[in-house]
DNA sequence: CATCCTATCTAAACAATGTCAAGATTATCT
DNA sequence: AGATAATCTTGACATTGTTTAGATAGGATG
């Protein structure tokens, strides 16, 4: 349907009638992902329907991913750079150094609620291939690196071990899972949501 | 190929050439998805492969099934029960309530590393018709209530007490989830398993 | 400017999956 | 034994991930 000819040159301008070089496609591809999980969910999240969205037919997106895992990888990775950037964002609205440790767990579990499929995403590699994802792995180091930094900069000297950094990330992690995963309810624990929740159980955490 | 007139009236014999009534189909297609699960892991669970191993059509588990999130479910609902004996067995083999609290935990991860894909399956309700699932809240909720009651019997009063044992839960499940997504690996820390790395942060937590 | 080369996209096809409708086969009950 | 309901198969449909071959465009070189 799309005449070809009305639109002479214009390589970046994607506003009507794409043509057919699409101008820089990896990255539209990746807001359309993020765009259906958000608004439909990880189920929905099929490749062809990503290209439908971005305009495109079901095998262009192989000219820039080797493969679906690829592409979901790459927005499993922007997912951590937003995870990373919502802790720190919040710690910076935080006092001292004991509450700045709190938000980075707050954080962590809010963040989580907030973008449940995403999140989700971002820690479903089952069966990955440990090359494609190096880059993923660095991206989720340098969240948890947040939490480390966190409880190092916390007072109290021991508190920075590895061991209790590890109990700080598995106790924020599986909050956010287990209210992910629908069992727990922050209702029945008379809090509003996931965030009050992580708020009530990590107060009072570091005894 | 199979002539059905020389095994006259077996109806529960399935040793050789299935009759056209299969006995009991429904044990047997929750069978052959944990066997597949356990040998090529939760990718390769397909209705079909699952049919297949059970040498039967692709569309008979729809007389026993309404859905193929039925069958998982009933396959989740056996692996909460066998959670349960897990760490009620474990419990079992440990000393003072101190000690069967540990075991609990302990037991919890340890079932997880264990059993990844079947761990995986049982918290892996997304999009779930709340009716349908509900026999399978019970068998989770009889889960927790190992270590809630673990909890319980370990003599601090205040141990026992909601939060504190959502918060338990959590670390365990933070924990197991943690290792089987990849994103902590006990070696790292000179353990050997994620039993291992279990014990080692479960012990001096209450402190 | 013409030409080759390469990157990008489409079209068409393939096998596999979940699911359903119709028909065959067997168990069960009267 | 005969009717009725339960169980299983066959065949089909839409959807998915992926591949192959061919069309189209951009960029470099002559």
């Amino acid at each position: 349907m799309p005449s070809k000819t009305d639109v002479s040159r214009l390589p970046k301008a994607n506003n009507h009638a794409a043509p057919y070089h699409h101008g820089d496609l990896r990255d539209a591809l990746i807001a359309a992902a993020q765009d259906i999980m958000e608004t439909e969910g990880l189920a929905a999240l099929s490749l062809r329907a990503v290209s439908r969205r971005a305009g495109v037919s079901p095998a262009a997106p192989y000219h820039h991913f080797p493969d679906k895992q690829a592409l979901l990888d790459a927005v499993a990775e922007r997912g951590f750079d937003a995870l990373t950037s919502a802790m720190t964002e919040r710690m910076d609205r935080a006092g001292d150094s004991a509450a700045r440790l709190d938000a980075s767990g707050i954080g962590y579990v809010a963040f989580a609620v907030a973008n449940p499929a995403l999140f989700g995403l971002m820690f479903s590699h089952v069966g990955h291939n440990p090359a494609a994802g190096r880059s993923l792995d660095l991206a989720r180091q340098r969240a948890y690196a947040v939490l480390q930094q966190a409880a190092a900069a916390s007072s109290p000297a021991a508190k920075a071990s590895p061991e209790q950094c590890l109990r700080l990330w598995a106790l924020v992690h599986g909050i956010a899972k287990l209210v992910l995963e629908g069992c727990v309810k922050p209702a029945d624990y008379g809090l509003t949501d996931g965030e009050a929740l992580a708020m009530h159980l990590l107060r009072r955490q570091q005894a």
